[in-house]
This record gives C-alpha cells, sequence and structure tokens, in this order.
RNA sequence: GGUCCUGUAGCUCAGUUGGUUAGAGCGCUUGCUUGACAUGCAAGAGGUCACAGAUUCGAGUUCUGUCAGGACCA
C-alpha cells in the first residue's frame, strides 16, 4: 500500500478497497454514471413487476405517447413524476408496476407520413393505396417507437420494459374486437348520420379537438330569394339574406326568420323559391338560429353544411341535402355546377344569382374558419355515415365513480371538468375515415336472409349480427375477420372501411394491457406467450385496479373519462383511483411548448447538458398544484457557451431572400443560425442550440449532494460498525436526526398527496441548508479527533444512508453511484443498530424512522447556537473583519443558557473563529465592542480599537427601531378589548410572551446605545 | 357566451384549517482560491401580496366586483 497519498482504506469481502481523492471527481459527472446504473438495474429485475402474494401491487399506467413525434419537455415531467410515484412506491415495499407503451394516434401519424410522403415524392395516399400506405405507417412508427422508449430509458424510467405495449398490437387489438363486439351485442353501439368537421384534403372527418380556427380575408355577400305563393307564383315579395358561403345556397332547404320578427311573421308557412335550381323551401321561424337584430334577420337554412343549420334542421325536421363529394367538390344534386371543386363553384354561384337578378351587394371582410390541424386546410362541415356509442348509461356509471369518489382527482377541482363534460352524454362517434388504425369488425351483407345468419352463426358466441332497415343491409359484427364468403358463394360480405378513433383502443389501455379479455393466460413478456399455473390472468387479477393516473389535464375529457367508463363496462371495476394532474410546460411568453412552435426544448438536449437527475429534480420542483410552468429559454452558442433569451421575435422569424434568420450573441459578436419551425438551418452552419437556465437548480443540488457525501466518504478511514444510544448523542447529532425523521415523515406525506414541488423543496431545503451547511460543519472537529471520530462516523454514515435512500427516487442515478461507493466502505450502517446495507439504492427500503428522534428541545438548543453563529458572522461581515482574524465573545444569558452554550463552545470556534470567552448571567458590555441580541441572549464581541463607534450606534438604532415596530404592533392587538376577548387564549398568549421578549430585547438594545453614546 | 385557473421580490415560483412586520431559487451588492463542493462559502439589499369593497378582533389566505393574462367547453 502506497504511504504518500492521502488515502482512505477499508476491508470489504477479503479485498482491499482504497477510496482516494482522485478517484472521487470533485464535480458528479453523470454520463457514466447513468449508462452504467440503467444497464445494471435492468439487467438485474429492478424494473420488473411480477404478481407476488407477498406484497401489495402498486400500479402506474403511462399515458401512451403518441408515435407521431419525439417526446417534449411536457412528456419529460410526466415520465418523471410517474418514475419518481413508482421508485417511492417499490422502495415502499409494493410489487410496482409501471406499464409503459405507445400509441398508434391514427390521424395524426397518418396525416405525418402522407404530408411527408407528399412533399418528398409528390405521392398521396390514393396514388400507393391502403396497404402501401399502411405498411409505410408501421415504419415510421417502428422508428418513433424506439426513439420514444430510448427517451424516457434516458429519464430514468423504471417501466416494467417487458410489458411495452403498443395500441395495434395483438393484445391491444383482442380488447378493441372484444369490447366492439360487447358494445354491439348490447345495443350501445350505432350507426347513423352526423355532421362532421370534413377534412376534404385528407378525405377524413377530424374530431373538434383536431381543427383550430383562424380569421382568413373573404366575403360577405348579399342576395334575396323571392317568396311564392302556394301555386308557386312570384308574390313580389323578397326575403333578404347574406352569406360567407354562396355554393351553399344549392343545399339550403329553409329561410328562417325569428318568431317574434314582425317583418316576417305573416310569411312564416310560405315558400321561397332558390334561383339557382328551382326548388321551393319553406320560410319557418326559429328562435335559436334567427337573429332579428343581425343583417336583414333572415338566415337561409343549409342543415348539411352548418352546424348551426343543422341542428335547426332537426328542431324543425328539414330535408338534408348534401351537395359536396368526399373530395371538396360539388355532387350531383347540384346540377350544372357538378363537379366544379366548391370555391370555384362559389364564383360561378355569385356569378349566376347576379345574372339572373338576386345579387344585393359584397363586402370584403374576415371570415373566422375552422381549420384542420391536420392538412392546414378549412374544414368542410359534412354530413355523413358514422357510428357512434350510446353514451348516457356508460357516461353515467364514469359519473358516479367520482361523485362517490372511488375515482379522486388531485387537484379535486379537475373533477369538475371531467363531470361536466360527461354530464352532456352526448354519443361517442367512433369512426374515423382512415387507413391507420383498428378497422371496424362491422361486415355488410346486402343479399343475406336471417335465417342463412342464423344458419351459418349459430352458436358463435364471437359473432352478432342486426338488420339495417334503412339501408337494407345486415350488420355483422365479428371478433375475428370474416372471409368476404363466410356465408357461402351467393353472398359477398364487405368490411366497412373506417377505422375506429384513436381513444377506443386508449381507453382499454388500463386493462388491454394486463392481457383483457383473455381471462386464463397471462399477458406475454417481451412478446413471449405466457402461461398460468392457476389458469387465471394473474396479472389482470393482481394490478387491476392501478392506483393512480398521472397526466395533463387537456386529455381529462378525451381520455380519463373514457378509460373509468370502459374499465366499469369492461372489468366492472375503475381503471384507478387517483388521478393525478399535473401542470404543462409552457415558454417564456406563457404559450404551450410545442416543435411546430419553435419554443420547445428537447429533453434529450437538457439531459446532455445538466444531466438526468438535474432535469428530473428540477421538473419535480416546478410540478405544484396551481399553475403551469413558464420555462424560459435561451438560445446557446455551442462554442463559447453563452446564452442569450429567446424573443418572441424568433420563433416567429422567416428567411428574407434566402437569407437565414439568426441569434446575435452581443459578448462574441457571433450571430448563429437555430432550428426553427420556418426553416431548417443550412448544412455545415454552427447551430445555436436552445437552453434553459432553469436546470442549473438540479444540477447545483445534485453536485452539493455529491460533494457531500465525498467529504463523508474521505472521512471514514477505519469505520466500525456499532450499536448506537441515541441518547448519548452529542447536540449536532440529536438535532440532525430530529430534522431528519421530520423531513422523512414530510416527504412522504408530501408524496402522498402528490405535491412534488414541496417534496422536493423539503428535501432540498434539509440536504443543503441543515446536512451540508451545519451539521457537517459542526461534526468536522469530532472527525478530525481520534477519540471521537468513530461515533461521528456512525451517526454521519446513518444520516448519509436515510438520505439517499430519500432523494433515490427524485435523483436515482446519482444516489445509486454514490450508495455504491458508500456499500465499499461502509456496507453496515444504521442507528441503533447497524445492519447490511441493500445491494442497491434502488431497491432499499423507503426510510420511515422512529418519532422519538423528533426532539424540539435539540433542535430549540440547535437553533440558539446557530443564530449566536451568524449573529457573529454578520458582525465580521459589517466591520470587514477578514474570516481568519479570531474574534472573542462574551454572552449575557440566564444560568441554563449559559451552560448549554458553554457546553457547545467548541463550535463557536469552529464555525466563526470565535472564542466563547465567557457566558452568564453577570457578563456586562465591554467597552468598544460591537454587540447583538437574539431572543434570551445578549452577546458582545469587544472590537478594541476596530470598532467604529458611530458606525456601531447606527446599527443599534437601526436595530432598536425594528424592534419599536415590532412592539408597537404587538401593544396595539393588546390594548383592542376585541382582540383579547375574541381570539383563542393560545394566539392571545402568544402575543403576551413574544411582546415580552421583544421588550428585553429592546431593552439590550437601548442600553448599548446609551453606553455608545456616552462614549462618543 | 359558459366553466375553471392565474396575478406575491428584477425573473421563476412557494405560502396547509385566517393568527408575530411574507419565503425559496436565480439574478443583484459586498467579502472569501476556509482541507467536500466557485455547479461553492459567508453576509446583505430587494415586496402597499393586481385594484376596489365586504366579512372578521385580525385577510396574501374567505366573499363580491373591476382590471389583466391563460385554459377548456359551446
Amino acid at each position: 500500500m502506497r504511504q504518500d497519498a492521502p488515502y482512505n482504506y477499508n476491508i470489504h469481502n477479503n479485498f482491499l478497497i482504497v477510496i482516494s481523492m482522485a478517484e472521487i471527481s470533485k464535480q458528479y459527472e453523470p454520463k457514466d454514471v447513468q449508462s452504467k446504473w440503467f444497464q445494471i438495474w435492468e439487467e438485474r429485475g429492478y424494473f420488473d413487476a411480477n404478481p407476488d402474494p407477498n406484497k401489495p401491487p402498486h400500479t402506474i399506467m403511462i399515458p401512451l405517447p403518441n408515435v407521431t413525434g419525439a417526446l417534449h419537455m411536457g412528456h419529460a415531467l410526466n415520465g418523471t413524476l410517474q418514475d419518481l410515484l413508482t421508485r417511492w412506491k417499490r422502495m415502499q415495499g409494493y410489487s410496482a408496476l409501471w406499464m409503459p407503451g405507445t400509441d398508434h394516434a391514427g390521424i395524426a401519424t397518418q396525416a405525418v407520413v402522407e404530408r411527408r410522403m407528399l412533399e418528398q415524392e409528390g405521392l398521396t395516399r390514393h396514388d400507393i393505396g391502403r396497404e402501401a400506405l399502411v405498411n409505410r405507417i408501421w415504419k415510421w412508427k417502428d422508428s418513433y417507437e424506439k426513439r420514444i422508449l430510448n427517451q424516457l430509458k434516458q429519464l430514468g424510467a423504471s417501466c416494467d420494459w417487458r410489458r411495452t405495449r403498443f395500441t395495434l398490437d395483438e393484445v391491444c387489438s383482442a380488447a378493441v374486437r372484444k369490447t366492439f363486439l360487447k358494445l354491439f351485442r348490447d345495443g350501445l353501439i350505432f350507426r347513423g348520420k352526423r355532421l362532421v368537421n370534413w377534412d376534404a384534403y385528407l378525405q377524413t372527418a377530424v374530431a373538434d379537438d383536431e381543427v383550430y380556427p383562424e380569421e382568413i380575408a373573404g366575403h360577405f355577400w348579399t342576395f334575396h330569394y323571392p317568396v311564392v305563393d302556394d301555386q308557386g307564383n312570384p308574390t313580389g315579395e323578397k326575403l333578404s339574406f347574406s352569406t360567407t358561403r354562396p355554393e351553399t345556397m344549392l343545399g339550403d332547404t329553409a329561410m328562417c326568420v325569428h318568431p317574434s320578427d314582425e317583418r316576417y311573421t305573416h310569411l312564416v308557412g310560405k315558400n321561397v323559391l332558390i334561383p339557382l335550381n328551382g326548388r321551393l323551401i319553406p320560410i319557418i321561424a326559429d328562435a335559436l338560429l334567427a337573429d332579428k337584430d343581425l343583417g336583414t334577420g333572415c338566415v337561409k337554412v343549409t342543415p348539411a353544411h352548418d352546424p348551426n343549420d343543422y341542428a335547426c334542421g332537426l328542431r324543425n325536421q328539414l330535408e338534408m341535402i348534401n351537395i359536396l363529394n368526399p373530395d371538396g367538390t360539388l355532387n350531383e344534386v347540384c346540377g350544372p355546377f357538378k363537379g366544379l371543386d366548391r370555391y370555384a363553384a362559389r364564383k360561378e354561384v355569385v356569378a349566376e344569382m347576379e345574372k339572373l337578378g338576386y345579387f344585393e351587394a359584397v363586402e370584403e371582410r374576415s371570415i373566422p374558419l375552422k381549420h384542420s390541424d391536420r392538412s392546414k386546410t378549412p374544414i368542410e362541415p359534412y354530413l355523413s355515415d358514422q357510428w357512434f356509442v350510446k353514451m348516457d348509461t356508460l357516461a353515467q356509471s364514469a359519473m358516479d365513480a367520482v361523485e362517490d369518489q372511488r375515482v379522486r382527482f388531485y387537484p379535486s377541482r379537475y373533477s369538475k371538468t371531467y363531470l361536466d363534460w360527461l354530464g352532456e352524454k352526448r354519443d361517442w362517434c367512433i369512426s374515423r375515415q382512415l387507413w391507420w388504425g383498428h378497422r371496424i369488425p362491422i361486415w355488410y351483407c346486402e343479399t343475406c336472409t336471417e335465417e342463412e345468419l342464423k344458419q351459418e352463426f349459430a352458436g358463435r358466441e364471437d359473432i352478432s349480427y342486426i338488420h339495417d332497415a334503412e339501408n337494407s343491409c345486415w350488420l355483422i359484427c365479428a371478433e375475428t375477420d370474416l372471409p368476404a364468403d363466410a356465408l357461402g358463394p351467393d353472398h359477398e360480405l364487405r368490411q366497412d372501411e373506417d377505422v375506429l378513433d384513436t381513444w377506443f383502443s386508449s381507453a382499454l389501455w388500463p386493462h388491454a394491457t394486463l392481457g383483457w379479455p383473455n381471462t386464463e393466460q397471462n399477458p406475454p413478456l417481451n412478446g413471449e406467450a405466457q402461461e398460468s399455473s392457476s389458469g387465471n390472468n394473474e396479472v389482470l387479477d393482481y394490478f387491476y385496479p392501478g392506483n393512480v393516473l398521472v397526466t395533463s389535464r387537456d386529455i381529462i375529457t378525451l381520455w380519463v373519462a373514457r378509460m373509468v367508463l370502459t374499465g366499469l363496462y369492461n372489468m366492472g371495476d375503475i381503471p384507478f383511483s387517483h388521478v393525478c394532474i399535473h401542470p404543462k410546460i409552457l415558454d417564456g411568453f406563457g404559450r404551450t411548448m410545442s416543435k411546430s412552435k419553435g419554443n420547445g426544448v428537447d429533453p434529450m438536449d437538457l439531459i446532455d447538458k445538466y444531466g438526468t437527475d438535474a432535469v428530473r429534480f428540477t421538473l419535480a420542483s416546478l410540478a405544484g398544484e396551481t399553475q403551469d410552468v413558464k420555462l424560459p429559454v435561451g438560445y446557446e452558442d455551442p462554442e463559447t457557451g453563452e446564452v442569450i433569451p429567446q424573443e418572441q421575435f424568433h420563433t416567429e422569424a422567416k428567411p428574407v431572400d434566402g437569407e437565414k434568420p439568426r441569434v446575435k450573441f452581443p459578448k462574441s459578436k457571433r450571430e448563429l443560425q437555430y432550428t426553427s419551425p420556418n426553416f431548417e438551418p443550412d448544412e455545415g452552419e454552427p447551430v445555436a442550440r436552445m437552453v434553459s437556465e432553469r436546470f442549473e437548480y438540479g444540477r447545483n443540488f445534485c453536485n452539493k449532494f455529491w460533494n457531500a457525501t465525498r467529504f463523508a466518504m474521505l472521512n471514514l478511514e477505519g469505520y466500525t460498525p456499532e450499536k448506537i444510544d441515541v441518547k448519548t448523542l452529542p447536540l449536532e447529532d440529536r438535532w440532525i436526526l430530529s430534522r431528519l425523521s421530520q423531513t422523512a415523515a414530510e416527504v412522504t406525506t408530501c408524496l402522498e398527496r402528490y405535491q412534488f414541488d414541496m417534496a422536493t423543496r423539503t428535501v432540498r431545503d434539509f440536504t443543503w441548508n441543515e446536512f451540508c451547511d451545519w451539521y457537517l460543519e459542526m461534526i468536522k472537529p469530532r472527525l478530525r479527533s481520534e477519540d471521537q471520530k468513530a461515533e461521528a462516523q456512525r451517526v454521519l454514515v446513518a444520516v448519509l444512508d436515510s438520505l439517499l435512500r430519500l432523494l433515490s427516487p427524485f435523483v436515482p442515478f446519482v444516489t445509486e453511484e454514490l450508495w455504491q461507493k458508500l456499500g465499499e466502505l461502509a456496507p453496515e450502517r444504521g442507528i441503533p443498530e447497524p445492519k447490511p446495507a441493500e445491494e442497491a439504492a434502488m431497491i432499499a427500503a423507503w426510510p420511515k424512522l422512529p418519532k422519538e428522534w423528533i426532539d424540539t428541545e435539540f433542535e430549540g438548543r440547535f437553533e440558539r447556537l446557530r443564530d449566536s453563529v451568524i449573529a457573529v458572522r454578520n458582525v465580521r461581515a459589517v466591520y470587514g473583519i477578514p474570516p481568519g482574524t479570531p474574534l472573542t465573545l462574551r454572552m449575557r444569558a440566564s444560568e441554563t443558557i449559559a451552560n448549554d452554550m458553554n457546553s457547545v463552545s467548541g463550535q463557536f470556534e469552529n464555525l466563526a473563529k470565535t472564542v466563547l470567552e465567557a457566558a452568564g448571567a453577570e457578563v456586562t458590555r465591554p467597552d468598544g465592542s460591537a454587540s447583538f441580541t437574539i431572543g434570551d441572549i445578549d452577546g458582545y464581541i469587544p472590537l478594541g480599537g476596530v470598532v467604529d463607534l458611530k458606525a456601531e450606534l447606527e446599527r443599534q438604532e437601526k436595530e432598536a427601531a425594528k424592534l419599536k415596530g415590532f412592539i408597537s404592533g404587538h401593544e396595539k392587538k393588546l390594548s383592542n378589548d376585541k382582540f383579547v376577548s375574541n381570539a383563542p387564549d393560545d394566539v392571545v398568549n402568544n402575543v403576551r410572551e413574544t411582546l415580552a421578549n421583544l421588550q428585553s430585547q429592546l431593552q439590550s438594545v437601548e442600553e448599548v446605545i446609551a453606553q455608545l453614546r456616552k462614549m462618543l
């Protein structure tokens, strides 16, 4: 063994383990640590969650990210919180399952792939066909799924990766088929017409939340229709109306006025003529549609092409005439206009009306128009056949679950969003005109008879059928695909072309991923089928219902509500008992972060720059209950490290004359290109990357903790485990154990309430402000003293052990690295009885520390010492006395307190380079002293010639003024009879006590002032 | 239009059931290459808690209204 370096060593497992300064770096380097430990954890199977009769289950289902694109900061926050909870519960002894997986996100993914195909190859889906398109989307899915899962792993996600699911895989598909059949058989699925948001470019309906409004420049035309009598002859009267979409006149089926509009009441019941096609339509009165004060008070009604008109059409049993083809051209009901694109037709229709003499006026106007988020083209309201789930009883069951608190929202206010939405009980439109998704398991047969169906499908549990009178055909629902000739060669079965809404499959996620509807076999692991010894699906039995869903508020209606509803319907039980709603991540201007806005920070960039633990810790610290998280971002010059804050114009800038915008770095005067949704940086150019300085919070904390542990380990030479009697320990040990026990309990409570920000603050404050700033400083003398060292080491190691456990769910990597290093030096540790440490921090037991450690007396004694030290340091700072210059201190205090101070006098030397010269009731203020008063103590620091009497007088007068302010506030309260008689006794007593204290402090200060005045 | 949320230090945010003259991190000022840590240490400055009322002995905290910002639903 070398003797010439400051080595610490210990014997462990028959190996000589040597820890040197050089082996533990001064800075925490996250990179190697992260990849090393994640791999080891996974290899050792720590992430795997299996049914275990000796453990309670804890289940979290990931809010499945969709495979459209990579994860962003919102996902990083979401993942951090779930992993934190999972790791915490695992340490608490639960069999903790975090189920990973991804969502196929029907329209979003198909649209991305189609757009890219068009841009790069000029092809549309109709050019390549259904099968080829779906193949391309599968390839896209494969690459993004891999990327997403990898991103989650980079974040340290302790999912049971063997169970990874995808909403289109065979396990999830089985659940979809089973559920659809069940709903169909129960009469909860029906087919109907519905006005949908039609994307004429993608030729599909899009959901309301996939539509955004945008103002565009348009026209506002005014025309009139002639009123005709019962014989169809013009009466000479006319009704004027305005429209922004003249082509819809071809589909008008009524003219509407307000029932109390006296200008028109005599006309209601008569007809008007549409000059374009000679159709007669009725004049109706409808208070909900017509507004007397708006324009002429008359509106035309096109039920098949406008949501308000549609509702009006339903109310008044109007005919609904569809004038559009799926591609946005006009259809055969439009006569001469047939085949024209709707915009071309608009011009033609205006021209025709003008020619016929029914045109009145036109003005230019900016018109709010719904656009498809997927194709960025205007939406057409369009009447089409859709499949629906009947919601009344299903929605009610999901409402009941929240109302009777079987399902609870955290924070609770979100239950209102949930209940309000479900309360509308609107039928759920589940069909989408897409190629990517679960194809609707319905086959049509126009030619067969009930007899034939009965004969063929007799006794088939997996098939159900019903006659559709309106379309005179049979609808056959089947759990597995039916061949076209399933009913023999005479009948051709045709499967519905549409696919199911993505949310239909994600609604089943909590039970589908556990293998439902297979109740006899466990779900596959890593794609391999699993047997069950009991003949039951043990995984489903054990992990369902789950515990908590962690998500952001925008999918409470779309997803949370539907999971509850399908869980109740399929499983007869709720999918989770808690719903934790966390904040959204916004940029510095309060806008949601997203790639398409160009304000998004890639979590991988941050992990690369600050380390995983730092990102996790910072994110958790931001996850409060009230507000969304504003995360101002900046651009960083990769070469100089200079960062400038992002301005709004950066995200909006576009290239001018082919010249790409640049960010300017004022210090280096460099100008760099940057990434933006509006353009790609040029090849070979250095690119400013997006960063957020907020994450230094987490990085600094990890580094601080790293160094605290490093310090401990450098001082463990000769460590031996031994039983400890807490009652015999010195002040600082009693104090830190008291605080540790309290901290552990508080962190646990915070996590139970999903108060992640408070949990993070609590553990950080303890670690930094108590453990590092005071405890470690206070035990340094003991660690250097041969006869006190052993005990100090044991307590230090025990505290560190608990702290590593407490921090592990927050910052799993740095804690694991340190746990392992500490394990080499102190494999057995703990108070009162040392025990062998678990083989890894991530599977160590969550601390549950004795309540008896909490001791307010020791905390009070410590605080008095701490405040005194701070006061001395303050004097040093105010007088500009260098830290190395020794000072002396005299304290006036009661005998008890003076004795206490004398017993820890060494700490004044240690923490403030100050000798406690005297302490007692008789101590007086030496001339030429600086003084301070804290509570029941007066302190005097003789400064000899150093003291500046004038400055000291000023200082003391300022202190006196402050105290007087305090005192007058308290006196005012006590002189108020109403306060004394109404306020609770303890509050009044408290004020009295405080007042007495303040008065005695003021007295001390005034004595000092009097002395100083005499000397000046 | 309806529902919900937010407004506290220059910035980003805490602030439990009302109870001393309101806290943290960053930034700022001053001093420190102190034997774990400059990603650090010590000391400090900085706030009429958006505004106006009401309830109360007492309001950052409860209620009403106004203004400003945001989200969701129609």
